[in-house]
DNA sequence: CGTAGTGTTGATCAATGTCAAAATTTGTGG
DNA sequence: CCACAAATTTTGACATTGATCAACACTACG
């Protein structure tokens, strides 16, 4: 795999074909995975207080990150999936007091951020790939942000259903066919998430439910009517395919790296 | 100076000194700066609808970043400030429609993307200083974030005074000394950064004038009383600090680098 | 001066939060 | 497989925050 090549002297290769810039998938850095660690759902993988902070690389299951407010209030700022890096934050000094709690079953590997920082120095494709990760995260959370700042209730549950229904698309994982995905959320989880209140939330999603755009049992979730949902979220098509295909390899068509 | 030069095998420098994770200037990677350009207040330096983006550098002004929503509503995603990079996401590919104005007088330097990168594929000092860039924005709109999904229209307003106050405070722009700054956005503006209406703005500032904690006239903001304004806010002192001070050197003092 | 942009004020309204209790689901040990 | 406990979801009544609308005051700048 050509990712895995040293670049020689530190020159730019020669086309894109040698550094696809996908993000989400960091399994071709690190052959041979260091000791995998597991937490069971509802467990923390970081908790605010933690000093020294590894990057964590998500291989199964869901997780997600927070951010408590002095009074008790939770923010939830990311949700995890398989192929994510969690935690690259640590890279510079990190401020906010945030955790990180399984959602399910979880198993990752921890890295060293040192050890990383260290490798990434003198490989180009790897610090690259970090970079469009961190880039990545920035979206996500503009996104959030304009949504929780100046979209509605249903707009926002609406856009968090597709924006997770898409995401989780794009992963090497076994979430069901079709448009039914498992979300593994409690609504406490998804009202923190979209900053609204559990019971919200709930009215919400009863709400779609009465109006024959979703089903929602348990923690199925299956889109019954995709056109509607994506009306009510004024969800962006360019950003839902982005979501689905975070590949950027193609889109660039050579562009990305250049000498 | 250390920064410029080139490692020369790939291999990690031996000590922090040589490699200082400073975030927020990147005038030492741009020994010759390229053509600097430059617009008036209220000016577009960068339109939603934009094809091809460059990263902008920062040397003078204030700008802001925004995303516009179907129905008009807009969020304003950062202030950027001097020494700031503007558009990293378009290192990736950047999905998101979303356009930067030109607050004041606006001095930057448009950098090329793709030489950009081509630089930093042979330069792991500028890959980590530009990731270590990304992970600023991603950390000051996570604030953002849980600012507006989670807390008070007082809170937050005084939240943004108190972040801009020590973001202007870090960098090297006459702003007047003391507890006095210029704040040049209008209510307008301050509104969409913190997802209220421009309406509510000018109550919440007015009952902080009446409070003898701010004084506000034109815009030239004065803190009177900050101890209570941080109380208000409930800011994290040592968000504050990192706000005023973003150079990770001496905090990680050798230890984010070492082979 | 006059005009456009900005800020202020008051009245009213709608969206969402809060509180409390009931219904339902999930998980657990026997 | 059951019974029970705990967690989650749902419902209703009510409170509150901040939005909306509309008018007016102020400021800045040509």
């Amino acid at each position: 795999m050509t990712l895995l090549q040293r670049s020689a002297s530190g020159s730019a290769p020669a086309s894109l074909e040698s550094f696809p810039l996908k993000i989400g998938d960091f399994s071709g850095f690190l052959p041979n995975l260091p000791a995998t660690c597991h937490k069971k759902a509802g467990e923390q993988v970081a908790t605010p207080t933690d000093e020294a902070r590894n990057v964590i690389y998500v291989t199964a299951g869901w997780a997600f990150s927070y951010r408590l407010l002095d009074d008790g209030r939770r923010q939830i700022l990311h949700i995890h999936l398989p192929g994510n890096l969690i935690g690259l934050s640590t890279i510079t000094r990190d401020v906010a007091a945030w955790g990180c709690e399984a959602i399910t079953e979880f198993t990752y590997v921890p890295l060293c951020r040192d050890a990383l920082m260290a490798q990434a120095w003198g490989r180009p494709d790897l610090a690259l790939r970090i970079t469009a990760e961190a880039v990545r995260g920035e979206i996500l959370l503009r996104e959030r942000l304009a949504d929780v700042a100046r979209r509605s209730a249903r707009e926002r549950v609406a856009n968090f259903l597709l924006e997770l229904y898409c995401r989780s698309q794009s992963i090497q994982v076994e979430l069901g066919a079709g448009t039914r995905i498992s979300i593994p959320l409690t609504q406490d989880k998804i009202a923190d998430a979209v900053g609204l209140t559990s019971i919200h939330v709930s009215r919400t999603l009863r709400a779609f439910k009465a109006a024959g755009i979703i089903r929602y049992q348990g923690h199925d979730l299956q889109i019954v009517d995709p056109g509607n949902l994506k009306r009510i979220s004024t969800f962006d098509d360019q950003y839902i395919l982005w979501l689905q295909r975070p590949n950027f390899a193609e889109q660039h068509s050579g562009k990305i790296i250049r000498s």
